[in-house]
DNA sequence: TCTTAGCACTCAACATGCCCAAGTGCTAAC
DNA sequence: GTTAGCACTTGGGCATGTTGAGTGCTAAGA
């Protein structure tokens, strides 16, 4: 058997099933695509992919199916992206009109990206665990409830409120902040928690307490500026696809709503040289999406934030990775304006 | 025919229906209700009901279901709330446990609702309309880019990057938050874009562009945190309820995407007398939502927000009502504080 | 007037048996 | 290494029969 016919065929297999949801047999298999070989040759090849578990057949006398490992091969070395449509080129880049501030962008992107490949897609929020501090402000709310604001060079700008277990004056906020700016204006966030405490110290005795309370909501507030959030729309769509989840959508549903998990996912994605990654069924790590796949790509500064889609094995692999390559792409563009 | 009799038997039906998922017939109705009549007498009761549009049978030779308007007729007149478990209670109380910013709060809340019912759970932000202005920032990130920060006295924060359009500086900026300030501060945020426009006009000529751009980022900040969001939980529960719409879950899904569309159905529901309001099938006046049903209440101060559930129209009622009053009544006592 | 027993009727769900088409693996010849 | 041919497997479609839960109606009883 020669070897490139036989990815001829698993390509074959992998794109008729992809289009048809029907097991695919050797015989439709030479009908539909001009393999220049009989049906028999085809059945040796495919008892050989078989053996090497790259398809396999629900039960004796039906079609073979992808499996896994069969997609994998396609997706590494079979398969070419599918350039997008001069219509899909068009839908991306009308997303620039009316782009707002970050969040706005990211909502448009997830639902043209959702849109685009007809699965759910997910995005990271832009890292900002090198961002430095720009600004910070203390409002008294209530004699002891203090608004404390962080404001980073990154654009972001977190707050929370804290009780300063003390009553406090405005002229003690406006002096503990000129004391805390002075000693970490400028610092990376990450460093914050070091920098705190030797400010709290130099403060005045009888400011101590609220200092330190303080303090402590800064850190809490830098914390949290590091932590990260993501955005996803399209979830309908996995309605849509109820089929190829052989027991319930139910596990992509939960997994999707825990975003610890998925953004977990994501940042595990170790970053492809063709610029797309992809994982698949049980390749992911979470039991829950054994039977979906994950098609995700960086884009930001470093590509560090990632974007990508989910949806089951039985996907357009092609098509998915082009869509969401272009819309990173663009979306790197955006925001690096 | 007995009036009470038959409210009883269509109480019966409802919960049957809703305990087995299948069609309830004469026979099963007298053995496990001790009805005191015999099953030809039910009988004529269904008639009766089915007339009156209370309930209908999918096929000639099957049991009854409640159709909407039974529903109503079961939740308006015939069911009482069923009490919390002490185990639910309890749960409930546990939520307080390390409460945060209302973020936090609000995403506990809805995950242990839709734990509590089973069901999606939804909840609006509380409002901020009659929020009033507490503090301006105007934060230099580059030669022209300027950060804007707004802080209402409710405690949220807004922010927004905008292009000058010019080159100004930070003494600029110093000038300008002190005329705003001056301007704006303590007013509703409602006011704001009837009181920018004269600050604007005093400003420096100098300063006139810049200003006027600032004043449009403050009024579009004002804006933005007058409309409002909301937080879900537990969409997963769709997926094993998949037998109870009919189609599918797809457009369920898709209306709780669209979170303009939630919100206004949230707001529209009007407040019930005993405190919880619930919306069945085709009563609601999205499409999408015409299998389902909301049980909604409102929150916090006034109740003006919405705190609720949705799910198949086939759903516990009594438990949903009663989980959905008793996390409202919760939530409210948290966020007075 | 309401209730009930009895009865004829309906119909989805299930079972059974049958056949067919698609598909496979294997063998022997090219 | 390829191919034609063939025996074999098996799920799906179809026609048919059976069952049981359920109904509506009627006529008799309280």
């Amino acid at each position: 058997m020669s070897e490139p016919r036989k990815l001829e065929v698993l390509r074959a297999i992998v794109e008729d099933y992809v289009h048809s949801r029907e097991p695919v047999g050797s015989k439709a298999l030479v009908e539909r695509h001009h393999l220049g070989v009989s049906s028999a040759t085809i059945r040796n090849d495919m008892a050989l992919l078989e053996e090497e578990g790259l398809i396999a057949a629900p039960h004796t006398s039906a079609g073979r199916i992808p499996t896994d490992k069969g997609y994998r091969l396609f997706v590494d070395r079979i398969s070419a992206m599918k350039p997008l449509s001069a219509a899909e080129r068009r839908a991306i880049h009308s997303l620039l009109e009316g782009a707002d501030d970050v969040d706005d962008i990211l909502e448009r992107t997830v639902r043209l990206l959702s849109q685009l490949t007809n699965q759910v897609a997910v995005v990271q929020y832009p890292h900002s665990t090198r961002a430095k501090l720009r600004h910070i402000e203390f409002v008294l709310l209530a004699p002891r409830q203090v608004l404390v604001v962080l404001i980073a060079d990154s654009g972001k700008v977190e707050q929370r409120v804290v009780d300063a277990g003390v009553d406090v004056s405005d002229e003690d906020l406006t002096l503990l902040r000129a004391r805390f700016l002075s000693g970490i204006s400028g610092a990376p966030l990450a460093h914050l928690p070091q920098l705190l405490a030797p400010v709290v110290a130099l403060c005045p005795p009888a400011l101590q307490a609220p200092a330190a309370v303080l303090a402590r909501g800064l850190d809490k507030l830098a914390e949290s500026s590091r932590d990260e959030r993501m955005m996803m729309a399209g979830t309908a769509n996995l309605a849509r696809s109820n089929v190829d989840f052989p027991l319930s959508i139910g596990p992509v549903l939960e997994a999707l709503e825990e975003q610890v998990v998925m953004l977990r996912l994501l940042s595990e994605m170790a970053e492809d040289p063709r610029g797309v990654t992809v994982s698949i069924g049980r390749e992911n790590p979470y039991d829950g999406l054994s039977e979906a796949s994950v098609v995700a790509t960086g884009y930001g500064p470093g590509a560090s934030a990632k974007i990508g889609i989910i949806g089951p094995t039985r996907m357009d692999y092609p098509s998915s990775m082009a869509a969401v390559r272009a819309v990173a792409r663009y979306l790197s563009r955006i925001l690096g304006s």
